[in-house]
DNA sequence: CCGATGACAAGCA
DNA sequence: ATGCTTGCCATCG
C-alpha cells in the first residue's frame, strides 16, 4: 500500500523490533534485515537500525550488541560509546570478533523467522 | 525545498 | 573480495 510507512505501522514495527531483540539467545546474534523480515517489514532494515539508535537499548535491557549487519559486521560500535564495548560484550558471550566482524557468522547467526 | 548522511540490504560487474 | 547502484525512511543543514 503506502509507499511511506504509516505511523500505525511504525508503532507496530517498533514493538516487534524490541520484542525480537529481547529474544535473541545468549551467544547468538542476528541482523537488521532479519529482524525487519520477522517483524513483517522486509524493506525497513534501515529503520530497524535507526530505532535501535534512538532508544538507549542498554538501559532498556535489550541485548542490542547482538544486532549487526547482514555480513556480521559490528556497524554499531560508534553508538556503543566506542572503545570496543560492543566487542567486549559479544566476546564475553563466546562470540569471536575479528576486525570488527563476527567470526563463524553463519553459525552464530540467529534467524528469528526459523528459530522462533 | 533539496541534498547528504546513516546501527542496512541485495544485486551486479 | 571490492566497489557501485538502487531501494527505504528519518534527520539535519
Amino acid at each position: 500500500m503506502a509507499g511511506r510507512i504509516e505511523s500505525e505501522e511504525k508503532e507496530q514495527l517498533r514493538t516487534a523490533v524490541y520484542a525480537i531483540v529481547a529474544l535473541i539467545p545468549l551467544g547468538r546474534a542476528t541482523s537488521y534485515g532479519a529482524i525487519a523480515r520477522a517483524a513483517g517489514f522486509p524493506q525497513y532494515s534501515r529503520m530497524v537500525g535507526r530505532m535501535m539508535a534512538w532508544c538507549d537499548s542498554r538501559s532498556a535491557g535489550l541485548p542490542a550488541h547482538r544486532v549487526v549487519n547482514s555480513q556480521g559486521v559490528l556497524t554499531a560500535r560508534a553508538v556503543f560509546g566506542n572503545k570496543g564495548e560492543m566487542e567486549r560484550l559479544l566476546e564475553a558471550e563466546g562470540i569471536e570478533v575479528r576486525s570488527g566482524r563476527i567470526r563463524q557468522w553463519k553459525r552464530v547467526f540467529w534467524d528469528p523467522q526459523i528459530e522462533l
